[in-house]
DNA sequence: CCAATAAGATACGGCGCGTTTCTTGCTTCC
DNA sequence: GGAAGCAAGAAACGCGCCGTATCTTATTGG
């Protein structure tokens, strides 16, 4: 058993002990070996930038350890797959549902939900977002959690909030609050971002509200 | 030039001469060689099995090449990758849009064209399809083609039909008739099978449309 | 009967996934 | 403060599948 050269059948994984990992360069990277968390963000972080230069589709595993200067075992060892990883990154970044608006009227109410809603991710390039939407509603699992909205299951508890709350105003008519009308504005959101392929612009908000969701809610807004 | 054998660098590529496809047993497959449309016919039904078979996601061309009985090469000679191909083999069984159905009211017109719509493909397992849709969305070509309907482009002008027949009797409000509320029974259907993974079952169709199109259109049949 | 054409067989290069193997640095616990 | 243990990091591998190139051979049409 030499050490200079591999003799093992396999076909020897001798590996150079020095490492390469950053510039050897003066005055410059330390490079320690980094854990835990300090790790798992860098690769997070790594993820998002290979989403915003690649979209998913080509978003590839050695592209983020590459990028977060690790290796793959590293990152399987955290996440079983590529979509797994890509949602712990996506989570990370949208985590807070804050208060719902309350304007006082329902269609500002609503406009505003939507709207923040659909400018969620304006950071990453659309098809990111898109293609790894495809992907998660091959996964049965994925695809069930991802029903009640687009991204947490906080989507659908703010309409019903914001719509209830107008049904007490007494400014749209109560019998019409269905689970389906609920989240009406949701699905044709949803399914226009899918359909689309790029977030829809937000004139189509205002379609979704003054043409279909208001009108049936009875509310004044429109004749 | 010889004709004898191949002296190419790129190593020799001697195939076997007999072939083997098929029985050599006796009294057995003649086993002709089959061209143009014949040997296209039997690809498209390949495929069509294949589907249903593995589904979509698990359709390779390999698979369609060896259940067909020919080899890659004629598979790529006729269709530029896999999505094409099974658009082909997609479109043989949806060509023909009848003609929309006439029952004298709209509710029964919409039920019965959209149920029609969605058992179209009730022969081939649920992740077939649906696999194949995710994917056919992930090209911006095929997208645009797409949104029109489930499809082809019939089901939008058919829903268009029906309506405006619904509104020349009076049965519903014709100001009402944008081109979102016409397609809104089809975005709906599409987002619950792409959302839900499986062809929705007959009582969404319901819903749908007593919930949502029908109380929109201002049509007599809910309060 | 011969030339053109396309079918059919096979191999290849490429890519990306997920895994394995191995060395080496950091941490922790006695 | 030193040794044991754990995980990071590097490199290569096997696999599956895509799409292509190469070559032989059956069929068809003039």
């Amino acid at each position: 058993m030499r050490d200079t050269v591999g003799d093992s059948a396999t076909g020897g994984a001798a590996a150079a002990p020095g490492g390469a990992r950053g510039a050897a360069a003066p005055g410059g990277g330390k490079a320690s070996r980094r854990r835990g968390d300090e790790l798992e963000r860098a690769i997070l972080d790594a993820v998002w930038a290979e989403l915003a230069d690649h979209g998913y589709d080509r978003l590839t595993m050695d592209g983020v350890a590459a990028r977060a200067q690790t290796s793959k075992p590293v990152l399987y060892r955290r996440w079983p797959n590529r979509a797994a990883l890509v949602i712990a990154a996506l989570g990370r970044n949208a985590p807070d549902y804050q208060a719902p608006p309350d304007t006082g009227e329902l269609r500002s109410d609503l406009a505003a939900f939507l709207r923040d809603l659909l400018h969620r991710f304006d950071d990453l390039p659309t098809d990111a977002v898109h293609g790894f939407l495809l992907d998660l509603l091959r996964d049965p699992d994925l695809r069930t959690r991802f029903r009640g909205g687009l991204t947490a299951e906080g989507p659908v508890s703010t309409l019903s909030t914001l719509m209830r709350r107008a049904a007490d105003r007494g400014e749209i008519n109560p019998r019409r609050l269905t689970p389906r009308v609920v989240t009406l504005p949701l699905d044709l959101l949803r399914d226009a971002f899918l359909t689309g392929g790029a977030v829809p612009p937000d004139h189509v908000v205002d379609e979704i509200l003054d043409e279909v969701v208001l009108p049936l809610l009875g509310a004044p807004s429109v004749d």
